[in-house]
DNA sequence: GGTAGACCTGGACGC
DNA sequence: GCGTCCAGGTCTACC
């Protein structure tokens, strides 16, 4: 008898919002379902992968229906796996700390982003989106998933593991992944998370400064400033910027700023330093805006259509 | 500490 | 349809 779990979310979570918050949403092996406002997931569990279709109830509730029977253990692991990646485990109070500092998302309610059921796939996720067209990101998920992942009674791939991965050719990861000369750095930062170099309580410990979880990310195998600063917004610390292209983009067209990119990344520490420990959320939540303004609200993108067309070029036009 | 150039892929563009 | 150019962030070597 296939498993269903339902999760109790913070009153003011909404799922077609806060699910469709962040382009994770749209990579493998995540998928929404514009529809029927569904999201779904092959989840890596202790007996395999296990694919969820989850969707929100009119009670507020969030129900998880699998394509097979989950054990007591599994189910643990599954509700821990949803809640990081669906953004449930965000309380109310942490949205209004953010919408008193930044008072413009109050009414829309945003506030959560989506991010991976592991840290370990959102470290991967951010090394496939740099230095790289999106299309292209889109293509070395899916194929990591469809090469290295395991597959769910009802067809369909999860992440490939720490594990997995550790143990794969880099040529294997470059020829059919198409994952570029990432090959060897995606292949060591899988070794060290299997070594148990990387701990993802220590980097999410509030007491643990900042810089010193920068440091550390940016001593890592493929990730450098703006990878850094991306992996930090998916441990949950919002106080820095992940500065990238987009950035810049953002800054003259949106913002009206001028200038070189150094300059252009001044004026935007200085514009941010206003959200205080909630600088990322204002930046991501502004840029989030732009893209629904031209591509409609996030819920309605279609996965292999809308979802694909987040080009430089397009985005300029 | 700052910077130039290589890395790899695929979209855009010109013919 | 084909060939060429270029965008994209990190890393290494060098000054």
């Amino acid at each position: 008898m296939p498993t269903t779990l339902t999760i109790t979310p913070p009153g003011d979570y909404v799922l077609a919002r806060d699910f469709c918050s962040y382009g994770y949403f749209l990579l493998e092996p995540n998928h929404w379902e514009p529809e029927t406002g569904s999201a779904g997931r092959v989840l890596h569990l202790e007996g395999g992968a296990a694919a969820a279709v989850i969707d929100q109830r009119p009670s507020g509730q969030l129900r998880a229906r699998f394509d097979r029977s989950l054990d007591r253990s599994e189910q643990g692991e599954a509700r821990r796996q949803l809640s990081r990646m669906l953004g449930v485990d965000v309380p109310r109070s942490e949205v209004e700390a953010f919408h008193r500092a930044d008072p413009r998302w109050k009414k829309s309610g945003r506030g959560r982003l989506c991010r991976s059921p592991t840290l370990f796939e959102d470290m991967i996720k951010t090394v496939t989106s740099c230095n790289v067209a999106w299309p292209s990101t889109i293509t070395m998920n899916r194929r990591l998933c469809e090469v290295m992942g395991k597959r769910s009674p009802s067809g369909g791939y999860a992440f490939p593991t720490p594990r997995r991965l550790a143990r794969a050719k880099p040529m294997t990861l470059r020829s059919r992944c198409r994952v570029g000369y990432r090959d060897a750095r995606i292949v060591e930062l899988a070794k060290l998370y299997v070594k148990g170099r990387i701990d993802e309580a220590w980097l999410s410990d509030p007491a643990t400064p900042g810089d010193d979880v920068f440091r550390f990310l940016t001593s890592l195998p493929g990730i450098g400033p703006y990878a850094a600063g991306n992996i930090m917004q998916l441990l949950g610390r919002y106080d820095r910027l992940a500065i990238d292209t987009e950035s810049f983009r953002h800054a003259r067209v949106v913002l009206g700023m001028d200038g070189t990119d150094a300059q252009l990344s001044k004026q935007l520490a200085e514009y941010y330093d206003a959200f205080g420990d909630h600088r990322f959320r204002s930046y991501w939540f502004e840029l989030w805006d732009f893209y629904e303004s031209r591509k409609g609200p996030a819920h309605t993108w279609e996965k292999h259509t809308t979802g694909t067309t987040f080009t430089a070029s397009q985005l300029n036009k």
